[in-house]
DNA sequence: GTCTATACTTAGATAGAC
DNA sequence: GTCTATCTAAGTATAGAC
């Protein structure tokens, strides 16, 4: 019998993801994630290619997370009530994993799986959007109003933007039911 | 007389803002901009204490060049159609110098003379606000609104992240006009 | 599958001559 | 102020033994 495995594919993902939700894509190294693992840097080359093929698959957990987190706060019946808990979800994801949210618009990843992967974890909101405007186009519209607020306004917050007193959370709010408005 | 000056403080920055405009911070290595300006790579320690030093220097004319852009488009004298413009210039300098833009919401700077120079660039934005709403507070929320919407549409637009085809421009203005609405 | 050893690269930064 | 030479540190990746 052959060297026993120390490690896993998986628990290699779920390191580097933890690794990268915490303090940013950019500690992502090999050797910290291996020693997270409790195994040599050279040792996960036998798991993934290289770097790229590793923080690849990172990517597409943490988009899968954000969907799952999304889609769980969303099931009101009421669309409104829908879309505001999902706001809400949204920037929990993006204060609890400041890093692991960072990789979301990364431009990395613009083959299909990725791309597949960010339509699927957007879509429950997206058809909530549909169901409130009817039509499809104004919908996409709207949701690309929504979450360029959203993306906007939890990058600011992650970078500490918001220096000038007053009152965030009411910003964040009477933001939402601005764009979630009839019209 | 000792060795001729080649270069000077102001056209290293220069040098270093144009690297980062064009391709992002981290390509602004301390070798890649003296071979700009023309110099070898330890030349510049004698200009800046090190690469931090040159980066602020850069982020600090980066954010009053987009007040500039602010201001020179919000002349207007109606509010709304001042704010308008402000808004496609923020857009236009986004999209002319992505790598620059990314700077502005560093991290890195938060010592008062760089919170300054942000609030100084946003300072006509925020006067226009404020004359709309009346209210200070008011105006306030609804710049953390809009600045969320605008930061994350360019950064989105940036990372290439609207892909679901549909009409982006029209997803811009309308945004634009939805947030400068009366409420 | 894991290890040690090592090659290679890139980048920041300093020393000292001119 | 600029240069060459050099140091250091970090990180990716491979080779070959076990």
């Amino acid at each position: 019998m052959p060297t026993p495995s120390k490690t896993s594919r998986d628990e290699i993902v779920a390191a580097a993801r933890d690794l990268i939700a915490e303090f940013g894509v950019e500690v992502l190294t090999v050797q910290a994630v291996a020693e997270r693992v409790g195994v040599r840097g050279p040792s996960l080359y036998k798991h993934f290619a290289d770097r790229s093929a590793l923080l690849r698959e990172v990517e597409l957990t943490v988009v899968a997370d954000l969907g799952s987190a999304l889609a769980a706060a969303g099931r009101s019946r009421d669309h409104r009530t829908a879309l505001r808990a999902m706001a809400i979800a949204y920037r929990r994801f993006a204060r609890e994993s400041p890093g692991a949210y960072s990789l979301i618009f990364n431009l990395q990843s613009a083959d299909a799986e990725c791309q597949a992967a960010r339509r699927h974890a957007l879509e429950p909101a997206l058809l909530r959007l549909e169901a409130l405007w009817g039509d499809r186009g104004l919908a996409f519209t709207r949701a690309r109003i929504l979450t360029s607020f959203l993306h906007g306004f939890v990058s600011m917050e992650a970078a500490g933007a918001f220096r000038m007193g007053g009152n965030i959370e009411e910003a964040f709010f009477s933001g939402i039911a601005l764009l979630l408005s009839k019209d």
